[in-house]
DNA sequence: GTGAAAGCGCTAACAA
DNA sequence: TTGTTAGCGCTTTCAC
């Protein structure tokens, strides 16, 4: 292993020198800097990053932790923060925490001490996790506790586009198929859906509970639709709208003719599926970047001693409209088949 | 920061002890063991991993490289690898190199020093890719290279089995819509067809070129596959397959009745689409299981002289029957609409 | 502008 | 069984 001091004997100058002339070469003099650079290259020399982590107490990594990567909407999340950390040269380590609070807390514990900040996305029990941090540098995504930095998705602006949308077509009862009931993003679009509706006195939410954010939900939620009268539903994510019209078939009745479908998310299933999905659209890339350079600031505004105010930017959310709705038709073809 | 010092003064005992009660507490005394153990959960420690890693000259973490965790096949390793990783008590480091060589060799060159082994799924420059590795233990996923330990799904055996079964529904002319040409899998898959195809003089194959993995490429490939004159086509992977069907409906053809399509891998796209494709199905979770534990055999190897053989086992691979095959119809609907 | 020297927190010989 | 001690490779004062 080539370490500073193979470096600085053939730079014929001393470790300090080496360490300067690579990590602040502006306080080296010219030539001393090339010589060291170019030894360096020649041994093709790498830092270690242990001792350079032990002794200067911050590692230039950070910590991204999501509840399932296989879910496409954290895998897009996952792949700006990613790209961003990349362009930044910092370092990001994923964990999957399967959707288990208790792996989520354990994750934070063992990525904490090792990371200079981490990114906490979608947190299945926000409480524990903060607590396993310890109060080291965090940055919140899609959900939110009173002074800590958070970047978010603009839940209410999408619902009420949804609603604008059902309604413009002449939808008057709507159903909401929704997530897991710790979900923060389900509670803020719950909220957005109530804002909407109170503003037209003529279109009624009809809440059908709490699913898993997967296709499985989505089958498990459609006959509650189905009993529920509505004829439009807004389902908490693209996976879950798969779901519901998959089952929804099954039982004889197609989408959108019988039944509006707006998802949420606009992950690439949605434009996938048949027929593909007016669904509610967040760049999810840049809500990882955007994570991951809040969370910078905020470490370093830790480090400097500036406090960093712990705004809270919000994403906007589009409404991308497709083929799963169109105006209702009279109530003809309900009932049994 | 708590350190063993801390532990070592409120149990009374020398760090030395704290170490070692810690890391091998069988090599303690009850006694002293359970004071040191009450005294480092009562002050909360936890052991600096920079410390460790810089004097044990090992991490206990292990990197992941794939090309898209958007994709959902690599998605589905990466959860494998680290649900085991994390039974294993380790790390896993999980990167995208977005399909670019560039990326992937710089990746390398940044995990590998400092984690214990890498493990390396589909590289697309592996030759670059092992030359950054700089000797460091490795295990590949998908591809093969001499004397490198690698784990792979059984390609040609799944080709042989969707060959069959085209086959046996009366197909007689079946095209390959083939991958990126770095792919190992790949060749493999078009080495597997062609076994297969020679083991069946009545079956012909045709190769209609290389496209991206994506949706996008299946959409390029179809007019292609319509003029290749075949009536059943096997695509590089489901992603591939739902762009071939839907480009194919665009032109007024119909799946299965028009062709027949078979994907590959079986990600849970496969089962979304309409109509829900026959695919290859591989175990990924397993897969990143079996690499993680390869990668960890490998190193330990290493470490302990005593070298692991470079086997390479092979993960089975299924044939999936769903609604995208049938049998083909007499060419009456082909041509002009 | 450059060098000498002091550790960061931990582990692993070696002693006792 | 336990303690003493010598670093791992690097950064960072503090002199010069």
């Amino acid at each position: 292993m080539v370490t500073v001091h193979d470096v600085a004997r053939v730079a014929g100058v001393s470790i300090s020198t080496v360490s300067r002339a690579l990590a602040t070469p502006e306080k080296v003099a010219g030539p001393t800097r090339d010589r060291v650079e170019r030894a360096a290259r020649d041994l093709d020399y790498r830092p270690n990053r242990a001792a350079a982590v032990l002794r200067a107490g911050r590692s230039g990594a950070y910590g991204l932790v999501v509840p399932d990567l296989a879910n496409p909407y954290f895998a897009a999340v996952a792949k700006g923060a990613q790209a961003r950390a990349r362009e930044l040269g910092a370092g990001l380590f994923i964990v999957d925490t399967d959707e288990d609070p208790d792996l989520e807390a354990e994750a934070i514990g063992a990525l904490a001490p090792q990371t200079d900040g981490v990114v906490l996305c979608s947190p299945r029990a926000a409480d524990r996790a903060l607590g396993a941090l310890a109060g080291r540098p965090v940055v919140l995504v899609n959900h939110a506790v009173d002074g800590v930095p958070a970047v978010e998705a603009d839940h209410r602006g999408g619902m009420r586009r949804a609603l604008e949308h059902l309604r413009a077509l002449g939808h008057r009862r709507v159903a909401y198929v929704g997530g897991p009931e710790r979900s923060w993003s389900d509670h803020r679009r719950r909220a957005g859906l109530a804002d909407a509706s109170a503003a037209y006195d003529d279109v009624e939410i009809v809440e059908v509970g709490s699913f898993r954010p997967q296709v499985e939900g989505g089958q498990a939620a459609a006959d509650l639709v189905i009993a529920s009268g509505a004829t439009a539903v807004i389902t908490f994510n693209d996976l879950v709208a798969v779901g519901l019209v998959d089952r929804l078939r099954a039982r004889g009745l197609d989408v959108p003719r019988n039944l509006s479908v707006v998802g949420c998310d606009d992950s690439y299933v949605a434009s996938l599926v048949t027929p593909p999905l007016t669904t509610l659209s967040v760049d999810l890339h840049r809500l990882g970047r955007a994570a991951v350079d809040h969370l910078v600031a905020t470490a370093a505004g830790r480090r400097g001693g500036e406090g960093v105010a712990p705004d809270r930017p919000a994403l906007d959310v589009e409404l991308v409209v497709r083929s799963s709705t169109a105006p209702p038709v009279p109530d003809l073809t309900r009932g049994a088949p």
